[in-house]
RNA sequence: GGGUUGGUAGCUCAAUGGUAGAGCAGCGCCCUUUUAAGGCGUUGGUUGCGGGUUCGAGUCCCGCCCAACCCA
């Protein structure tokens, strides 16, 4: 990179002058009494503290300066002057920019405004920083930047690295809550041959060796149910899944799946361990936004309400967790809308569509007109959480179709936050029907059909309930981001050209 | 793919078609407990890229790139 500015060249050459003095500019290992936050931990007036994190602020004083070390765990207080420390470290001193990593060891005491600090002896670069960081106090607001160099990001906000810090705890507490009822976590392919288990635009790429065209998985499904086949009772796999499709506020072309089996369950005691896990993973998060009880909550956990934000700190909304979780047929929640849509003919319902301000193609089917009243009237105005079932089997085509009628399947669609969440299924294990929803669900495409899969639905599989979960979109409700790109680190971005 | 908004110094932001500016950061000086430290001085620009209109363009017009939001 030749863009060097004065800012850099300034940097360059304090860094040949660091080589100058003989010290190692980048620095090596560096004993310390643990991460900043360690560090305050055992803050003791007159005790002897290493400490290392990089330099976000100075405020010179003349003969004596004040410096911010921070990590990620916090931000501690350094204080040097030129009579605790030698003139090599005065002028070593002297080299050193914001944005640099340093160690030091020094004795705690307490500053005439109280504040807790390090009274340095001696001082270490563990890291020289050749560009300047974002300032101080507006911090890195450009969006691209944010997203681009999330380093940076994560440097200056505070509240970013709390919502990915929440995404790492959401992660871990899937895994804690599924492993202690006994769930496996395995892997299977994300190189498949056949991209099944979804309908969705597949990547595609190549293998050597093999001479193979292969996708990239779009759902883990087809084969955690082999999985079942071959008597595993209960697993998950948690990673990505990508989708070749359009970019948005919710969609990611890599995102991250939760999908779980349970043997011998079905759809009903899915919804109940997929509300019992959200409401487990609201409670044990740490650190999130301060949420206050309402009135009718009282009692109750108050981190089961969750505060949206705008960027001024209002609460948007709040979402309100507290089980049990709403149950509705997804027939009577059209009903709600207009009790008599089922009784209307075709031409009747478009016109209803018109006065509802819902707009529809000429070529949608009934089904898919009903639907578009579903998405805009229901699922996008739903906050709190609700587990939709016994929806239409065109919606669902690979779901166990509902013993009392056979137009609808046992499955729930379960939204929160305006958003579908998490799917669950009674799962298909009727091969034969399985391999009729297939072929019609492929049309002419008869190669998407996994054959493999239907070969082993022949050897047995047990009846079983299964989910998936959009982890994205769950941090999205847990944290109050607003889009997914606020919860995926790296998100897709088309490359700059420079 | 369509619409709207935006892209100016390292960062945050200004600038009726008329000399591109401020704060922070940087650099220099003063200051021995400051904390958005303070005071004085000072450096820094391909205004996203390419054309056009004009005596004169950050600003107006056309094309392109990137992003955010909305829509399909």
């Amino acid at each position: 990179m030749e863009d060097e500015n004065s800012l850099i060249a300034q940097r360059r050459e304090k860094l040949e002058a660091l080589r100058a003095t003989g010290a190692n500019p980048f620095g090596r290992a560096y004993e310390t009494s643990g991460d900043i936050a360690e560090v305050r931990g055992k803050f003791a007036e007159g005790a002897t503290l290493r400490a290392a994190g990089r330099i976000t602020a100075h405020r010179d004083m003349g003969k004596s300066h004040f410096v911010d070390l921070r990590d990620a765990t916090g931000r501690i207080q350094v204080y040097i002057h030129a009579k605790e420390v030698g003139p090599d470290v005065i002028e070593m001193f002297k080299l050193v920019d914001l944005g640099d990593f340093i160690g030091v060891e020094g004795t705690c005491f307490l500053t005439k405004t109280g504040e807790p600090t390090l009274k340095v002896h001696q001082l270490e670069m563990l890291g020289k920083s050749l560009r300047p960081l974002p300032e101080k106090w507006h911090g890195l607001q450009d969006v691209e930047t944010r997203y681009r160099q999330r380093y940076l990001d994560l440097v200056t906000n505070e509240q970013s690295r709390a919502v990915f810090e929440k995404r790492i705890a959401i992660m871990r507490g899937i895994r804690n809550f599924l492993e202690t009822r006994g769930f496996l976590e395995v892997e299977t392919p994300m190189l498949q041959a056949v991209a099944g288990g979804a309908a969705a635009e597949p990547f595609r790429t190549h293998h050597k060796a093999l001479g193979l065209e292969l996708y990239l998985r779009i759902a883990p499904e087809l084969y955690l149910k082999r999985l079942l086949v071959g008597g595993f009772n209960k697993v998950f796999e948690l990673n990505r899944n990508f989708r070749n499709e359009g970019i948005s506020r919710k969609h990611n072309p890599e995102f991250t799946m939760l999908e779980a089996y349970w043997a011998y369950a079905d759809f009903e005691k899915i919804a109940e361990l997929v509300e019992e896990m959200i409401c487990h993973l609201a409670e044990t998060l740490e650190g999130r936004a301060p949420s206050r009880p309402t009135e009718s909550g009282a009692g109750q956990s108050p981190s089961l309400q969750i505060e949206h934000r705008d960027a001024e700190g209002n609460v948007t909304r709040t979402i309100n967790l507290t089980r049990p979780w709403r149950r509705a047929r997804y027939r009577d929640l059209i009903r709600e809308i207009d009790p008599e849509w089922f009784n209307y003919t075709t031409e009747k319902r478009r016109e209803r569509c018109a006065e509802l301000g819902v707009e529809v193609n000429p070529r949608m089917a009934d089904y898919e007109v009903t639907q578009q009243i579903f998405e805009k009237l229901v699922e996008e105005k739903t906050f709190d959480p609700l587990f939709v079932t016994h929806c239409p089997k065109e919606l669902v085509p690979l779901a166990k179709q509902n013993a009392e009628d056979d137009s609808l399947v046992d499955v729930y669609e379960l939204i929160i936050n305006g958003q579908e969440i998490s799917p669950g299924y009674s799962e298909l294990n009727d091969p034969a029907t399985q391999r009729q929803r297939l072929l019609e669900q492929a049309g002419e495409e008869t190669q998407k059909i996994d054959e493999e899969f239907l070969l082993a639905l022949e050897h047995g599989m047990p009846s079983a309930g299964g989910f998936g979960l959009g982890i994205d979109r769950l941090t999205m409700l847990l944290t109050g981001a607003e889009s997914i790109r606020d919860v995926i680190l790296f998100p897709l971005l088309k490359p700059k050209n420079r």
